[in-house]
RNA sequence: GGAAGUUUAGCUCAGCUGGGAGAGCAUCUGCCUUACAAGCAGAGGGUCAUAGGUUCGAGCCCUAUAACUUCCACCA
């Protein structure tokens, strides 16, 4: 590799090439080896239908950031990949290019229409890894799995049936949500409550009278969203307390249109203060009215069709669309004088998360899981903390949820998916819920069996996925290795879906949690705050990020300036901005480089080492514990900003502006040697704390750095080193750059540009300060812009009106002789006086408070005293020179 | 109806266990200084939503209030 770098760093090329290496050296590749420690993440495995949006982006950036850290850490990192196959999502999208076509599901018929979708996946499947790749997600790529593969099939069969056995999985007759669009049944967390303008029909139903024949003065008036489901009416409803009603206790009404006699019923679902505090029940098409009709034993008449057009129920009204029939309904209570009042009223109706149609309650068999047992294990984790949840307020959402617990309905009647391993005798009807079709039926001996129609939901199969992808249910030496997982990292929309699922399945198939720790990120938004969505036209798309400004930007600008769980805004300029940073590193490297080429770098003896070499090295040192310790505790936002800070603030702009005159004399090669060290030494750990983040950069700076080692992938992670603390060096450094900056700013002030260079006169008492400066002399001249620099006790020999500044421990003088005007610098000097005298009130008021001092810690108390010794130092000094000004 | 989150510089957001308010962008000033103008040096800008409380000390902990956001429930 060259060791010639362009000017600016263009990710193109570079990228796609370092990417391939990694994958044709298998670096990914993780496999079981007792000698090391596992830790392993399964990826939420995107739906095949997929296209990469910003936050996957965000949500593989976090995981390859924690694989990339832990594998450099020397862990056995695996991250697992797959894809889902997204059951609803994909079963769409094949339907409508069929329609395109002009051939309709059924027509086709179920193996044709699976053929088809299997051709679908293997042609668009693979678009997501493709994608995931271009982000630089060093997943282990050779264990790539899918939800719908061999391992995976096996493994939703064996625990269908197993929890079929125990009991856990039944069948049953029950409302559940109808997807009329979509056709299947959906689960609660499938369904949306969207705030909709609807009406308020105020009806009322003719009582009877005792003879038998209907009143024509009493009636019983209540309200209703939904007119059209009268057609099922098989009760109404008041509460058993309620005075109004009292005389109607074991009455019966007649319902209008369908002419049927209902009673009337006492319940105290019913809220007395509600409308009329009369309700009407129709326990087929609502799940409020179904659990009424349950204790009154009422009849159950569904008035619906599978596409929400009225069925043979619904006598004339039989083939009418759902808001056809309330609007023809409605006529016709009118035209009996039976409509009291529309009503505006605004409500929440429940659509179908996909295709936000309108959810049907309907009464039908399905499967179901039964939650109340499988939960227990899954909030006693939590709660114990044996799996930690980030941010923790998390916690509430999931005990939330587990504590309104309602069966699972598993059963979709759909065609891509698993298909239930439920067997129905032809002739007796028995059920066999068994891993193969049946041979015999147990019961009458019949050798026909028909497997049930229906498929499971796609949660159903990716909450195996942290054990199905590592070979369960054969006990594999990966399962027993790498189970369970250590972090899952995932996005908080889905903690009902599919985190809480992979809890339960996990203790119950497993006896043992899936991961350690959840960590949650938040929402990706635009740039106002909306949800980023087709519909909207507002979407971002990561891959072209990453064409424009390289993965690595993309990847620090999702990780930078986010806490855990919070939504973020994605805004162009923070891309630009971490484009920029690589530009920065990328330039940094280049210098150094630059300088190396052709020079044999050693490590020095420590006595050629400088000050400034300590001091970046000790500032490296802290910044390594601070960078682990923050990732460690998954605060990978903080710990890359530190990164950022240390390799632009102290690096690039101190380090490499303080050892330049060192690299340009030629004549002391043993001071070149240790600035060159130190230069590179000090970028190559920075560049392997940056690396999880920025993969690709790092490692193509990094291989043209060394040539030792192939990859800074699987070099060592930087570690604290007691040895190289140098507190001394540390404070001394911040003494000049101190000086720096003090001195940059009056000329700043003055407006004198950096050409005009100045004698600067170090004015001090103190021989460790002189001694500071002395050795730092080259540097700081040319980082103050000083022609020369003098060191000495008093200030014989300065000029009477030179600019001054302090600081703490010396006063520093530049004899600007005409440009000095001195009024101004009296002024100056008065309001760095009000400064200090500020701060000295604010110290002497803690170190004066005996509280404080009684009950502050220590060390507290002694850096406040120390900063009292500082500051009273230099306002004397301070005031001195004011003094002599005033003379002049 | 229940719960959670947010409120910090003009904008977008950090601020980990309480110990002198930070970043990026934007603004202003001066610099094409041979790593980088995708840059360098400097500057301005905040009663940390409001009101109480705890504490020697609060952006951070407690209580209440307000505004915005989200999740859950679903009273027909």
């Amino acid at each position: 590799m060259s060791k010639e770098l362009a000017k600016t760093y263009d990710p193109k090329g570079i990228e796609d090439r370092l990417y391939e290496k990694w994958m044709n050296n298998k670096y990914f590749h993780a496999k079981v080896d007792h000698s090391k420690t596992p830790f392993t993440i399964v990826i939420p495995p995107p739906n095949i239908t997929g296209q990469l949006h910003m936050g996957h982006a965000l949500d593989n950036t976090m995981q390859d950031i924690l694989i990339r850290f832990k594998r450099m850490q020397g862990y056995n990192a695996l991250w697992q990949p797959g894809t889902d196959h997204a059951s609803i999502a994909t079963e769409v999208k094949i339907i409508e290019k069929l329609k395109e076509e002009g051939i309709d599901k059924h027509d086709l018929g179920r193996e044709k229409f699976l053929e088809r979708a299997w051709d679908w996946k293997k042609e668009y499947g693979g678009r997501i890894i493709s994608q995931l790749k271009k982000l630089g997600s060093s997943c282990d790529w050779d264990r790539e799995r899918f939800t719908m593969d061999e391992g995976c099939n096996k493994a939703v069969t064996e625990v269908f049936v197993k929890m079929h056995e125990k009991g856990y999985i039944y069948k049953g007759s029950r409302i559940i949500n109808w997807c009329p669009v979509c056709n299947t049944s959906i689960s609660d967390a499938e369904v949306e409550y969207q705030e909709q303008a609807g009406h308020f029909w105020h009806i009322k139903y003719p009582l009877m009278n005792e003879d038998g024949t209907v009143s024509d003065t009493e009636f019983l008036t209540f309200a209703t969203t939904r007119p059209e489901t009268m057609l099922g009416d098989t009760a109404v409803a008041i509460h058993p307390e309620d005075e109004r009603y009292q005389h109607l206790i074991g009455r019966k009404v007649m319902l209008p249109i369908v002419n049927r006699v209902i009673p009337i019923v006492t319940d105290t679902y019913v809220d007395r203060e509600f409308g009329t505090g009369v309700v009407k029940i129709t326990p087929a098409h609502d799940p409020n009215d179904f659990e009424v009709g349950k204790r009154h034993n009422l009849p159950i008449i569904n008035v619906m069709n599978d596409d929400a057009t009225i069925n043979e129920n619904g006598g004339k009204y039989a083939g009418m669309d759902r808001y056809e029939a309330r609007k023809a309904i409605v006529e016709e209570l009118e035209k009996e004088g039976l409509l009291v009042k529309i009503e505006d009223y605004s409500h929440n109706v429940g659509t179908h998360d996909r295709c936000k149609t309108t959810i049907e309650p309907l009464v039908k068999e399905q499967w179901f899981v039964k939650m109340d047992e499988l939960i227990k294990p899954a909030v006693e984790a939590v709660k114990s903390g044996d799996i930690k949840l980030i941010p923790e307020r998390m916690e509430k959402t999931y005990y939330n949820w587990t504590d309104n617990i309602r069966d699972w309905c598993i059963s979709r009647q759909l065609w891509w998916g698993h298909r239930i391993p439920a067997y129905y005798c032809d002739d007796c009807k028995e059920v066999v819920v068994a891993k193969e079709m049946p041979g015999v039926c147990p019961k009458c001996g019949c050798k026909h069996f028909t497997q049930d129609p229906d498929t499971l939901d796609t949660w159903f199969s990716s909450a195996l996925w942290p054990f199905e992808t590592l070979g369960w249910p054969e006990q594999t030496e990966d399962l027993k290795y790498f189970y369970p997982t250590d972090v899952l990292v995932t996005g908080y929309d889905i903690i009902f879906f599919w985190v809480i699922r992979m809890i339960f399945s996990g203790f119950e198939q497993m006896g043992e949690k899936p991961f350690k720790t959840v960590l949650f990120h938040g929402l990706m938004r635009d740039s106002q705050g909306r949800k980023m969505s087709k519909s909207l036209g507002n979407g971002i798309d990561p891959l072209e990020i990453i064409d424009q400004y390289g993965a690595d930007a993309l990847r620090l600008t999702l990780i930078t300036g986010n806490a855990p769980g919070n939504d973020m805004r994605f805004y162009y300029e923070r891309v630009e901005n971490s484009r920029n940073f690589a530009n920065k590193v990328w330039n940094a490297s280049r210098f150094i480089l630059m300088n190396m080429d052709g020079k044999e770098v050693t490590k020095p003896v420590d006595s050629d080492l400088q000050p400034v070499d300590k001091w970046i090295l000790s500032k490296l040192n802290t910044l390594v514990k601070d960078v682990t310790d923050n990732m460690e505790h998954f605060e990978l936002g903080i710990a890359v900003q530190k990164v950022y800070d240390f390799i632009w603030d102290e690096f690039c702009d101190w380090y490499i502006e303080m050892v330049k005159p060192r690299l340009y004399n030629t004549d002391d090669a043993a001071s070149q040697n240790a600035a060159l060290w130190t230069l590179k030494n000090v970028l190559i750990d920075a560049l392997k704390l940056l690396h999880p983040y920025m993969p690709f950069i790092t490692e193509e700076i990094f291989c043209t750095l060394q040539n030792e080692e192939e990859t800074i992938m699987l070099s060592a992670w930087p570690t604290y080193d007691e040895a190289w603390n140098f507190a001394k060096e540390e404070k001394d450094i911040e003494t000049i750059k101190e000086a720096v900056r003090g001195i940059r700013n009056v000329r700043s002030e003055m407006n004198v540009a950096p050409s005009r260079k100045a004698h600067v006169f170090v004015v001090s008492e103190d021989d460790g300060i002189l001694n500071t400066f002395t050795e730092g002399k080259l540097f700081f001249a040319s980082l103050a812009y000083a022609s020369d620099v003098t060191m000495q006790k008093d200030k014989s020999g300065i000029a009477q009106d030179a600019v001054s500044v302090v600081i703490p421990g010396a006063t520093l003088y530049i004899p600007f002789a005409e440009l000095v005007d001195i009024g101004q610098e009296i002024e100056r000097l008065q309001k760095e006086q009000k400064r200090l005298e500020g701060e000295l009130a604010r110290v002497n008021g803690m170190l004066s408070n005996e509280k404080f001092i009684s009950k502050a810690p220590e060390a507290k108390i002694a850096e406040e005293k120390e900063k009292l010794q500082k500051y009273t130092q230099m306002m004397e000094q301070v005031k001195e020179r004011l003094a002599q000004l005033k003379n002049v």
